[in-house]
DNA sequence: TGAACATTTGAAGAAACGTTCAACTATTGG
DNA sequence: CCAATAGTTGAACGTTTCTTCAAATGTTCA
């Protein structure tokens, strides 16, 4: 007769701000472009242009999604002459990708 | 000197519509109330009425929101009278969670 | 049957998003 | 120094998204 109450179930939920934060984490996920570029990136650092090659997209767009990751902390970029390498910069993206994959990949 | 091409990369990279449907899925975890909607059923099922008190929002709204959820096979409802039992329907979905939660606690 | 209740639905409006284009900055090599 | 190359940035745009409101549906019970 384990009864859970609204209020206790509200008090279990994590706080609003870490709610935040992890929406804005799957949002990164959330868009065909950046999964890809995400993908990319787990394979070989590149630079902007090469993805934009690899991707078929203008340089624009890549380089705004890029800015968009950058600012979710998931790449991280590195100028080496006129160009820029990029790179995943965390650990858990591999492992967030990987259990969407396997999600997808059973239907 | 294993050299990685571009086209190398392309066909390394998973399906168009596997990415799209991995967007799609990562979107459904992009947004507060959604997710606030997941965390609420994976402690309990809950009715609408109730998923609105607890998140203080409209009846509308989250029903809205749980229609996607459902049309992304995420949860489900079970009709029991006038009301309207929802619960999650995929196994993944805690475990993607899980390790969206542990990388936002992790900074 | 009809009033009350629970939920769904559709339209509307505001805000957020993603791409494009053009302009701009930065770096290199001639 | 100038031209060429790589990338970033901001404005504009069309599209999608989320909430609200009002109306509709479905269910129970008096």
């Amino acid at each position: 007769m384990s009864e859970i109450t609204k209020q206790e179930i509200r008090n279990m939920l994590p706080d609003d701000d870490v709610i935040y934060s992890l929406a804005e984490l799957f949002k990164m996920f959330g868009d065909p472009t950046r999964a890809k570029i995400l993908k990319c990136l787990q394979i070989k650092d590149l630079y902007v242009g090469e993805l934009s090659d690899i991707l078929n997209m203008s340089i624009s767009a890549v380089s705004h999604q890029l800015r968009v990751l950058r600012s979710a902390k998931l790449v991280k970029g590195t100028k080496e002459g006129k160009e820029v390498k990029y790179s995943l910069d965390d650990d858990h993206v591999t492992k967030i990708l990987e259990y969407g994959l396997t999600h997808v990949n059973e239907e």
